[in-house]
DNA sequence: GCGACAG
DNA sequence: ATCTTGTCGC
């Protein structure tokens, strides 16, 4: 039953949306991260086509082994649309769902989508983070906003990304030549520390392992392969 | 008005 | 996000 703040409602237009997003805005700290990593994790979310079902996951992982101790599948429905920019209000309230479950509460968490990279500097990253009160990175696949340079073409290279003057976050390089991922603060911690960390996760595939991990195991609920529930439920057998 | 636009 | 086989390159 990890903690997490009600602060509006979901129940809302892309305008209030909007209207919440730069309330909240002022919210997000820019600050180092206190203490060791001891756990890290990845959150994601899964759709069928034209549906409104939503198949939403929270996996924790151990850091640095990143290997298994906690995990919260839920599935429900929305109705928010996908807009850029609102990303947030379509997913949020699932990935809220599956974080309430989760039993070990983790150190860092890591989203599938932008942090203060974005217009209103509240992404995904950041929204959810404020909700749970925890330091969270926005690792994205793609841009939102912003401009950068190429990085160089070796793992570990990255550049910064700007907007209207001001850094943003990075385009980092996780594979020799490999199309890099877009990462930004989310909430409680700094830029460079989530650098170190995406790369710290990453093992061999362009996506770290915290949301590659999550990815996989969201879609995998949606095809039906596993059940919804946490690691813990006693329908699922014991822990070890 | 035109083009861009996380998942 | 999702629909999908083969194919090019390290």
């Amino acid at each position: 039953m990890a903690f997490y703040r009600t602060l509006h409602s979901w129940d809302v237009s892309p305008d209030e949306a909007i209207k919440i997003q730069n309330q909240l805005r002022n919210l997000v700290k820019v600050e180092k991260l206190v203490g060791e990593i001891r756990y890290i994790a990845g959150a994601d979310v899964s759709f069928d086509k034209g549906s409104n079902v939503v198949y939403a996951g929270v996996l924790v992982l151990k850091f640095p082994e990143l290997e298994e101790v906690d995990r919260s599948l839920v599935v429900t429905e929305v109705n928010f649309p996908y807009i850029p920019g609102l990303l947030s209000f379509r997913e949020s309230p699932a990935l809220i769902k599956a974080w309430e479950k989760i039993k070990i509460a983790p150190d860092v968490v890591m989203i599938d989508g932008q942090g203060i990279a974005h217009p209103r500097r509240f992404g995904i990253a950041s929204h959810f983070g404020v909700l749970v009160d925890k330091p969270t990175i926005g690792c994205a696949k793609s841009l939102l906003v912003g401009v950068y340079e190429e990085p160089k073409g070796e793992a570990g290279n990255f550049s910064y990304l700007y907007d209207s003057g001001e850094i943003i976050g990075v385009a980092l390089r996780t594979r020799d030549n490999v199309q890099p991922v877009f990462v930004s603060i989310g909430h409680k911690i700094t830029l460079d520390e989530s650098i170190q960390i995406v790369m710290k996760t990453v093992r061999g595939y362009r996506i770290p392992e915290p949301t590659r991990q999550a990815h996989l195991i969201v879609n995998a609920l949606r095809r039906g392969e596993i059940k919804p529930g946490t690691r813990t439920n006693p329908e699922q057998g014991s822990l070890f």
